[in-house]
RNA sequence: GCCCUGGUGGUGGAAUCGGUAGACACGUCGGACUUAAAAUCCGAUGAGGCUAAUAACUUCGUGCCAGUUCAAGUCUGGCCCAGGGCACCA
């Protein structure tokens, strides 16, 4: 029996509980039907749930008992990001263990999840700290080490003090760590890094496979990976007897305006190419470079300065002596680590050369040119010798070709993307599996080796240094070479490697033989429909790319790219601005459970914005929710023991009235199917719900009037309809009608073309262009008749009376324009 | 500076192909029911003009300016603004 009026707490537990019992949405590895592999990003287990996973599980929810539906065979999984720091810092503040910390959240969190009514199936969860999983983090790794892909070195890295620890380049946002603000500063450290650089190219390319991936994301990947086309050019030095300076530069036809040489303050040869009487004046500067933080030293806004080595270069194509200068505008890392400065066509050189009254050549001329101005366009080359008067874009190949020719040049590809750090000198991670021995160095650990397990014994509170290196049990081990007593590497790895594959584990989750079976996760993967946040663009979705195309190339999974198609949600905003616990404005999920059930919560975080757009949480839009899902459930409530499961009708002998109704459920079926089918608009969807249950209010209003078989199908179509998103309300209705199983194992509803249309059209009558009269016509009348219509309203007439109809324009069903003069 | 996304009522947002702009809601106002309130149900609601009028009619209206077209929120060109990304990247 249904309650009279809605009520979702006394029954949402309930249903809860049993599917926790049977498991309803088991996705099988074996099956005839087609696969459809619905993933959400995987949850940071921090303590609670937020709005923001309520709204990522909703979407992918909802998509995955679509498909389900729809008939497909579907693996919607879930897991938990459970490495990180906030479990240590917890562990350093309130002497708590991470691991337990963490479990513990993981609990809590898992039955919100639930209470949520997810249809994930449980059976597949990993949690990517408990050694079953990081066993094989590991063993990737060790994979990606034998391949050439892992390696070690020591090179300026960006650290966070507050985190005490180093971030990679995609971790380090405006020069500040990504997750705690803090400036970041440069330590040299020797470190591992993953070769994703060898990707670069193919990580590039391959962009444009992702068709169902938005622009935004690709444009942001694209730009990180930043590649660009130009030369190395090498330059002697006059001083030093087989020395060179190579340069990068994108602009080659610009090299006969070349009039001095920047070095960064990092650069290796400096002091070779630093003469004595310099000497003290270039190492203050460098002193200072070193001062800058990075914040400062990447604006643009600063005033360029540099001082003279006192060596020069021979410019190579002239034979004109340049002199060497150091300049922190040119930057270390990028290129060669030289610039060549060509002041009148590039605006950091132009501003150099006017504080220091360097000369200054032209050599491209062209439109908008003007004398002693930086011109940066391209044009026309002068002042070139032999090149003069060729086109820029032309001589840029031609010059190149002419070094590489004489041997001072080459066509070079620069990317700006480096190689991904992975080293963290923090105790919540994966291990790195490997030791150093004194006399084999660098050890990789051998399989029956693993996992190399976090030990217990460690002092969390050591800062600047791995909180490993404090554990003794853990530090010394023995070679697996020689036997020889070794140390083990006391970093762990970035959780972003773990977050890297785990999408991969849960097609073969329970396998303690593998990571994965090669055969299942190739007939899984890819994943149809990822949903997460856009924050991840250059972090997680770069760098599980990367993964997937290194492990193909280990010889482990046989396809290039894991995501098919990408849905990246926006925030969810309280009033118009950001949710935030310094500014009080959070929204618990638990009160929403508590006051109007998770049907109300699912229901309204669909509604209102499309998914990938904001979302603003008002108090209003869930009371409003509310009051739809009990205006919905009334509508059974009312009518329960005259609803029919099965019902009978031909539309041929309905009346209008009828025929109405039936047609209004076939429109309903078939734009909810495109909306959902089309970018997922959710929003619209819901709208449909309220349209097609105004329609059922609208037939109901004379009780006299109703055929029981009609609105039994009418209320069967709006429950199977609404069953994806008000999963506990459908389950509830469908149970009390007497519906045999669960309505989430109904098929989805068909529609008939014809009846999803309604019998009348609107004919809009326009006067050039303009409208001026509505008339209700027959669907599927010819034009000629939709033109009599048209003519003899009494409007038109009154129109064109004395003129003359020029044309005619008629769109079938719609639409007659008649063009008078 | 370069790139991406967006700009529609008081608000969130609708609008396959160029073909009724503002679906569906929120809010507001009014009505029914009620002793009263809540809940519920019904109705009005882009701006202006004309009007006794809530009827009829009419003008304007999708960031701005042009253009194409019988017809433009939608297409083309040029701008403006907001949000996001990249950036002393040579």
């Amino acid at each position: 029996m249904l309650e009279k009026e809605y009520y979702a707490q006394k029954f949402e537990e309930k249903w809860m509980n049993k599917w926790e019992e049977t498991n309803p949405y088991k996705a099988l590895n074996n099956s005839d039907k087609p696969k459809f592999y619905a993933l959400s990003m995987l949850p940071y287990p921090s303590g609670k749930l937020h709005m923001g996973h309520v709204r990522n599980y909703t979407i992918t929810d909802v998509i995955a008992r679509f498909k389900k539906a729809q008939g497909y065979n579907v693996l919607h999984p879930m897991g938990w990001d459970s490495f990180g720091l906030p479990a240590e810092n917890a562990a350093i503040q309130h002497g708590a263990d991470p691991e337990t910390w963490t479990l513990e959240n993981i609990k809590y969190m898992k039955q919100q999840l639930k209470r949520l009514g997810l249809s994930v199936d449980w059976s597949r969860e990993v949690t990517t700290c408990l050694p079953d999983y990081y066993k094989w983090t590991q063993w990737l790794f060790l994979q990606l080490y034998k391949k050439g892909l892992a390696y070690k070195k020591t090179a300026p890295v960006n650290w966070c003090e507050k985190c005490h620890t180093v971030l990679a380049n995609e971790q380090v946002i405006d020069g500040k760590c990504w997750r705690c603000d803090t400036e970041v500063t440069k330590k040299n450290l020797s470190q591992w890094f993953l070769k994703i650089t060898e990707y670069s190219e193919e990580l590039l390319n391959d962009l444009e496979k992702l068709k169902g991936w938005g622009d935004n994301v690709k444009t942001m990947q694209h730009n990180w990976i930043g590649k660009s086309k130009g030369a190395i050019l090498k330059f002697k030095v006059k001083e030093i007897e087989g020395l060179e300076i190579p340069v990068y530069t994108t602009r080659a036809d610009t090299v006969y305006g070349i009039t001095y040489l920047v070095v960064a303050p990092e650069y290796p040869d400096i002091e070779k190419l630093t003469t004595p009487e310099n000497k003290e004046k270039v190492e203050e500067y460098r002193n200072n470079a070193k001062k800058l933080s990075e914040i400062e030293r990447l604006s643009t806004e600063r005033i360029k300065t540099g001082v003279p080595l006192g060596t020069h270069i021979i410019n190579p194509f002239t034979g004109r002596v340049c002199p060497v200068l150091v300049a922190d505008y040119a930057l270390v890392d990028y290129g060669t680590g030289a610039v060549m400065a060509v002041p009148y066509h590039d605006e950091r050189d132009f501003d150099f050369a006017k504080k220091y009254n360097l000369p200054m050549i032209q050599v491209i001329t062209g439109d908008g040119f003007e004398e002693g101005k930086c011109y940066t366009e391209k044009g026309t080359l002068v002042n070139s010798e032999q090149f003069t008067g060729m086109d820029s874009v032309k001589a840029r190949e031609e010059i190149t070709k002419y070094a590489a020719e004489k041997g001072f040049g080459e066509f070079k590809t620069q990317y700006r993307l480096r190689d991904w750090l992975i080293s963290r000198q923090r105790y919540w991670g994966a291990p790195i599996p490997i030791v150093y021995c004194p006399h084999c160095g660098e050890v990789a650990l051998e399989d029956k080796d693993l996992p190399v397990l976090l030990p217990k014994d460690v002092d969390f509170s050591v800062q600047g240094k791995s909180p490993l290196a404090t554990s003794e049990s853990f530090k010394y081990t023995t070679c697996p070479k020689c036997g020889a007593k070794a140390e083990r590497d006391l970093d762990t790895m970035d959780t972003f490697v773990c977050s890297s594959w785990y999408y991969l584990r849960y097609t073969d989750a329970n396998n303690d033989k593998e990571c994965f079976n090669r055969d299942i996760v190739n007939k899984w993967l890819p994943v149809d429909q990822y949903v997460g946040g856009i924050e991840h663009a250059v972090l997680h979705l770069l760098y599980t790319r990367f993964f997937v195309k290194a492990l193909r190339d280990c010889n482990l999974l046989d396809f290039d790219e894991p995501i098919k198609n990408l849905l990246t949600q926006g925030m969810v905003l309280k009033d118009g601005s950001k949710m935030s616990k310094s500014k009080g404005n959070t929204v618990d999920p638990d009160d929403i459970y508590k006051n109007y059930g998770a049907d109300t919560a699912r229901l309204f975080i669909l509604s209102d914005s499309p998914p990938a757009r904001d979302f603003d949480w008002t108090d209003a839009g869930v009371e409003g929710c509310y009051k739809f899902l009990a205006r919905v459930y009334r509508l059974y409530s009312k009518f329960e023991g005259k609803i029919k499961l099965e019902y009978n009708f031909d539309v041929k002998n309905l009346s209008k009235h009828d025929e109405n109704l039936v047609r209004q459920a076939h429109i309903a079926v078939k734009k909810i199917t495109n909306d959902i089918e089309n970018e997922f608009q959710f929003n619209t969807v819901i709208s449909r719900y309220r349209e097609f249950t105004n329609s059922i209010y609208d037939y109901i209003k004379d009780e006299n009037s109703i055929n029981y078989d009609v609105l039994s199908f009418a209320l069967m179509t709006l429950l199977k309809l609404i069953s994806p998103v008000t999963v506990f309300m459908a389950e509830e209705i469908y149970s009390a009608l007497g519906g045999k199983g669960s309505v989430h194992n109904l098929p989805w509803c068909e529609y008939d073309e014809n009846l999803a249309k309604d019998s009348n059209i609107t004919l809009i009558v326009q006067v050039n262009g303009k409208i001026k009269d509505k008339i209700e016509a027959e669907q599927g009348l010819p034009d000629c008749e939709l033109e009599k219509l048209a003519l003899a309203s009494p409007k038109v007439q009154e129109l064109t009376n004395g003129k003359t109809v020029v044309k005619t324009i008629i769109v079938p069903n719609k639409l007659v324009n008649i063009v008078v003069k």
